[in-house]
DNA sequence: TGTTATTATACCCGATAAGGTATAATATGT
DNA sequence: ACATATTATACCTTATCGGGTATAATAACA
């Protein structure tokens, strides 16, 4: 799992200075889940990590990650 | 699911010229996988995604989604 | 120190993702 | 028309994700 998404989310989450469960909640996940993520769990169902991005405005994408080009 | 993805995966393994057993082979997953992908099944597991994407060099990353800034 | 809030770990269980296989549908080419 | 290759659909099974709960650990604060 990236850094990245971890990072993100729990910057994120301190930013709204929501708990763990409160974002669960807002979500609409469990709270296991929200642990999970953040923890760096790689195989996480797609759909519910972008319900907790939806929270920030954020979302899952196909970026490049290599060096040569597309 | 974001059609990005799905457009992504469709073109890319189009490029590479292979079919969609190939692809699933070498990126080691099931052929119903990379089919439900094209498909734009949404409650995909993200490690699995990105073990597809990364035969083209791509990875799952956040991203802002909406016009507010962060 | 003690109390409360938050997070982490461990367990159980239902729902389903993912794989495999078979069959059907759709190209593709002759 | 007929093959062949590729993709789509349907069914079955296994593995496990995700939710829930309980308990433990940690943080925060007085």
């Amino acid at each position: 799992m990236s850094d990245e998404l971890i990072q993100l989310i729990k910057i994120k989450r301190k930013d709204l200075d929501l708990t763990q469960k409160e974002l669960a909640d807002r979500a609409g996940v469990g709270l296991r889940f929200i642990r999970e993520l953040e923890q760096g769990k790689n195989t996480l169902r797609l759909d519910k990590v972008n319900q907790v991005l939806a929270m920030f405005g954020y979302r899952m994408k196909p970026e490049k990650d290599s060096y040569e080009e597309g």
